[in-house]
RNA sequence: GCGCCUAUAGCUCAAUUGGAUAGAGCAUCGGACUUCGGAUCCGAGAGUUGGGGGUUCGAGUCCCUCUAGGCGCGCCA
């Protein structure tokens, strides 16, 4: 915990009737700076002591007095204010981030839990679309923040590899496959085959019947199914392959829903042992009326399986192998219905741990105001997405910076940064619109915006010319700029926790660009490398404290910080 | 029909989860020191937080209702 409000904590527990634990969490910053640095609020009091806030926090602060980090306490309406040493705090923080480095913000919260994170999970045989962009980078800054914050991680693409769909394709290339075509362009292929299945489908409702036959068989073994459904799979993952090296992105498991094939039976045997299934139109399900849900599917009325019996069969494998102390799904909201099924079957099942399973939800990628459906063959490749935005990066170098060392490497960091961030950056349950000029747009509240900051500040440190040392002169802080910048940066750990306990990342992204505008402000209106040696040294030591910090936080949002653009 | 989500400046989004005068970016207009990176910074205009009611000392945030959009509701995933 924070020294300042640790003695806050101290000077206020004598004087008010209230838990320390109460007090911590009634402490809060105000909304603007010139208010106070910390402040607390008396609404809560009042009640109690039957008297205006307004006339409690003017009482109280008589009876205050400040101490050692906290040089002044002030009372502005029902709000008892507080102001702390900046020289402390300059020392304190800039001192820390000096010394951790990139292991500033760590914790121990996470010591020995495990965190298992089902993202990206995209279909086989589908091609990588824009829409499968968010799962991938949430999932992945998810990933980071928790391991940042002391917790194990496992990183699970639960890939689309199984269900009728595959039906649907093998029917398709049967019918209309042209194997010239698909060894020299699988994934187009495979993906024409697909939208040509509907489409035919939507003439020929019997298709849909074949299809279902065609993953029946599948499911049972079939050696020819067995083996288009490899094939296709393999052409599949060398293309996802792709976008993940772009994104540099692992796992640490692709066990994806044909992986659970195995292990179905004895889930199903498990729920009726429990007594929890039953047969309805022919299908085996299990009935959640009571809890005001719909039944949920374990077996269609072919016997094969369904989403859910891979889904349920997918926990209970994780538990037994990880010991998660959370589970977390990174999945579009549109399958809220389908994650508080699974989760109620799991609770009715008695795993206790059914608790702390968690779907990650968030919304549509959007195309001029419509959703994608891949089914029609609207899509936007992920991949065109990121080379287009890594070429507008590169023009944008040769105008401003043409010589630059290595440009196609800082071009490829830079498209890719603004592409993640701006689907970071907005909070998960929105929907998102995607527009190429937006997210091609490199300035103002984008990714290369901190990119850029980030440049300069290695610049400055390049410039200043001599390895950075701590036990500088702290009381040379004095502008309220500088002071902002501290303050700033002592909030990280904080802000870390937060995007951390509500799995939301743009919580970071909005943090990191707050911290670049207001060192940017700082430094348009201050020189930082003067003849004041004193001054100087100071001062590029609070720079360095920002660049650490501004990288760490990008990479946690799986963004790169290249030191000049 | 039922359930869930969303609605904040012309546009894209914030608002520390019920607290102080609702803040940024884009776009528009005006501006920035002959030395540190102008992908930057400063200023201006722009708001009945979709409408209405309620709870509360206090509501963009909670409750009710209406409107608009989206998603979902048994053999897809």
């Amino acid at each position: 915990m924070n020294r300042f409000v640790e003695e806050i904590k101290e000077i206020l527990k004598t004087e008010v009737d209230l838990s320390e634990e109460e007090i911590e969490r009634i402490i809060e910053i105000p909304p603007e700076e010139k208010l106070g640095d910390y402040a607390f609020p008396c609404f809560i009091l009042a009640k109690r002591l039957k008297k205006s806030p307004e006339k409690i926090a003017s009482n109280l602060l008589e009876k205050l007095k400040p101490k050692d980090l906290i040089e002044k306490i002030y009372s502005i309406g029902p709000y008892v204010n507080f102001r702390v040493n900046k020289k402390k705090l300059a020392e304190f923080v800039l001192t820390d981030i000096f010394e951790k480095n990139k292991s500033y913000g760590k914790d121990i919260l996470g010591e020995g839990k495990t965190i298992v994170i089902d993202f990206s999970s995209p279909n086989i045989a589908k091609p990588f679309g824009v829409g499968h962009l968010r799962s991938t980078v949430i999932g992945n800054s998810l990933y980071k923040i928790f391991e940042h914050l002391g917790y194990k991680c496992i990183g699970v693409n639960h890939l689309g590899d199984w269900g009728t769909q595959f039906g649907k394709l093998i029917v398709a290339y049967k019918n209309w496959g042209d194997e010239k075509k698909l060894s020299s362009d699988p994934i187009m292929t495979l993906f024409d085959l697909y939208v040509k299945f509907h489409q035919e489908a939507e003439k020929k409702p019997e298709l849909e019947d074949d299809a279902r036959s065609w993953f029946k068989k599948l499911e049972n073994g079939d050696e020819e199914a067995k083996k288009i459904w490899q094939r296709f799979k393999d052409y599949s993952l060398k293309e996802f392959e792709k976008i993940y090296l772009m994104l540099e992105i692992s796992f640490d498991s692709y066990a994806g829903e044909s992986f659970y094939n195995k292990y179905i039976d004895q889930t199903i045997e498990e729920v009726q042992k429990k007594g929890l299934a039953e047969k309805s139109q022919d299908a085996l399900v299990v009935n959640l009326k009571k809890f005001n849900l719909p039944v949920c599917l374990l077996r269609k009325k072919d016997e094969a399986t369904l989403y859910a019996t891979r889904d349920i069969t997918a926990a209970i494998y994780r538990y037994k192998t990880y010991r998660f102390h959370k589970l977390l799904y990174v999945v579009g909201s549109a399958q809220k219905l389908h994650f508080q099924q699974v989760f109620k079957v799991l609770e009715l099942m008695g795993y206790p741990w059914a608790k702390d399973l968690v779907h990650v939800d968030f919304g549509w990628i959007k195309f001029e105001k419509k959703i994608l459906s891949t089914r029609k063959g609207d899509v936007i490749f992920l991949e065109d997405v990121l080379k287009k935005s890594i070429e507008i990066a590169l023009d944008i170098i040769q105008k401003k910076n043409p010589d630059l060392e290595k440009k196609d490497e800082v071009a490829f960091e830079v498209g890719i940064g603004a592409v993640v961030f701006a689907d970071l950056s907005t909070k998960r349950q929105k929907d998102i619109n995607f527009d190429w000029e937006e997210v091609l747009d490199f300035e103002g509240q984008t990714g290369p915006y901190i990119q850029y900051t980030h440049a300069r500040l290695c610049s400055l440190i390049r410039k200043y010319g001599k390895p950075v040392k701590k036990d500088v002169d702290f009381s040379v802080f004095s502008l309220e700029e500088e002071y902002s910048i501290i303050k700033k940066l002592d909030d990280f750990p904080r802000k870390i926790k937060i995007t951390a306990e509500m799995y939301e990342p743009s919580i970071l992204c909005s943090y990191l660009l707050d911290l670049c505008s207001v060192f940017n402000r700082f430094y348009q209106k201050e020189r930082i490398i003067t003849d004041d040696k004193n001054s100087t040294d100071s001062r590029i030591f609070m720079i360095k404290g920002v660049k650490t910090v501004i990288e760490l936080g990008l990479n946690l949002l799986g963004i790169k910080a290249p030191e000049r653009m």
